[in-house]
DNA sequence: AACCATCGGTTCAAATAATGAACCAACCAC
DNA sequence: GTGGTTGGTTCATTATTTGAACCGATGGTT
């Protein structure tokens, strides 16, 4: 790993739990020596990616960023985009609606919209980073992307987040079929408790995954008409989407939702039928 | 320099006139190797601060900075507090008013508001880059910085965008004194053509300026009158942001506005009434 | 079709920058 | 005081970065 990237892996620490970090804390957190983490914390904060914040000697992220992003966002408006599409899907679903993108190995949310339907919703954070391996978004990432990718994701410790969280390897990989067969896929409580969503993934010029929308809605709401209605609006979507971001829908990825069996699984329910 | 800023730098050469740089291009702009930057814009690559765009194989800025700023900006919500400063500031003047931060060794604007009062206003572009001594936000910030501050910016060249900027660097020392007896400063189609801006600096904790907010009117449509309303008002808000983001506004800052002759310069007129 | 100037990307010996254990001084709780 | 923190510094050792030269591919000119 260069040099270039042990400082950029620093930036990664900071979270919205964690927006202050210390020298000795980024030390531990990264496993980098003191000295080394003070030089690349110099660096970064000379160039703005981080400053020192007022009364302690923390370090936060810096004003540069917001510089650069505003660039980004000229250049590729997704946010923008994908608040139209997002829009358009909470409202044929009457459910939150929000849209991630892959970065590095994990998959953050860029953008979301409310539904006004239901006085309770799925309510979601900006920035937050979701589990691949827990959430529709995730496994319709990873349903999607190069064979190595989940491979090494599945490879790696698989953390529970609720009791419901599918932690077995294998599993996911049966999983990952059923959503291959299908296009869409499918979290009951595997991120937050009570929570059930449905996702598509977007694609890039290549045709490789690169992020996904999804459907949240409180597993008390959900029935077989309105996961009906979720998983043919999140398809739509995400392949409107991926058109308008300039990506390519592989030409294997199923081209309609197929007929279904009215039956749902139990509580624990989180694949989709096999059927091919 | 270390590795680390040489990466960093490489990121600053995107631009909004310039999104999309390619590998030759970079290294003629930051005069490093081409090897070189071809690895460094592959750990960039890698990290998500840069990608490479779906046509060419030329570089520009990756998601990796839209997650950080969304972080940044909940940590330290200046936008949002900005914003609403900005508002009051342009319902008041009638007028554009922006807000920029130093960068490094350039001021750089994070957030603007229009006034819907006149058909015709000044515009502004996300993330624009403005000229310290082109400027009358430029101008208020050298005028509270530390002085090897302004030193350092006119022992460099002073570029001329318009042909009424001023470039004399005697010149413009003398303008800071007279802005610091005042507390604004002014600056007449020093950037663009017939756009008259007022500004007015913004204190960090250290009570140095970290950035400025600014009033920009038509020159068609400056009197005195307005300038005087002006002045009041991007003097005021300025404190008003400066408390708001926890600054300290120092306590040799002008108490108040003075009183001031109607009379204006003509209309190459960039300084304020040295009066002490 | 030959030519020339690009482009992005690669190679490898030489040069340079990164590293980390040990060491400060300052602060805080006890 | 004492012990355990903190952020920050030093410098000999080590490993990474560097850049001239070199690819093959592309695209325009003649």
């Amino acid at each position: 790993m260069g040099t270039t990237s042990k400082a950029l892996s620093l930036l990664s620490y900071f979270s919205r739990a964690q927006p202050l970090i210390g020298l000795s804390d980024m030390a531990r957190l990264s496993g980098l020596n003191k000295a080394t983490v003070h030089r690349l914390m110099g660096e970064l904060a000379q160039a703005g990616f981080v400053e020192q914040a007022g009364s302690g000697r923390e370090y936060r992220l810096g004003p540069a960023v917001m510089r650069l992003a505003a660039l980004r966002e000229h250049a590729v408006p997704m946010r923008d985009v994908a608040a139209a599409v997002l829009r358009d899907l909470s409202d044929a679903t009457g459910e939150t609606a929000h849209f991630s993108l892959m970065q590095g190995q994990t998959l953050s949310t860029v953008a979301y919209a409310y539904s006004p339907l239901h006085g309770t919703r799925v309510t979601m954070e900006d920035a937050e980073v979701l589990m691949l391996h827990a959430t529709g978004s995730g496994l319709a990432v990873l349903a999607y992307s190069p064979p190595g990718m989940a491979d090494r994701v599945l490879a790696g410790p698989l953390a529970a987040r609720t009791d419901q969280t599918i932690t077995d390897a294998a599993r996911i990989r049966a999983i990952l079929d059923e959503i291959r067969a299908v296009g869409v896929a499918e979290s009951v409580s595997g991120f937050e408790e009570d929570v059930h969503s449905h996702a598509a993934p977007v694609f890039n010029a290549e045709g490789v995954a690169m992020g996904a929308i999804a459907v949240a809605a409180p597993t008390a709401r959900m029935d077989a008409q309105l996961a009906a209605r979720i998983r043919a609006a999140v398809r739509t979507q995400a392949l409107r989407l991926t058109a308008m971001l300039g990506g390519l829908t592989p030409p294997d990825y199923p081209k309609d939702e197929r007929p279904r069996d009215a039956a749902q699984d139990d509580s624990r329910a989180v694949s989709l039928p096999a059927k091919g």
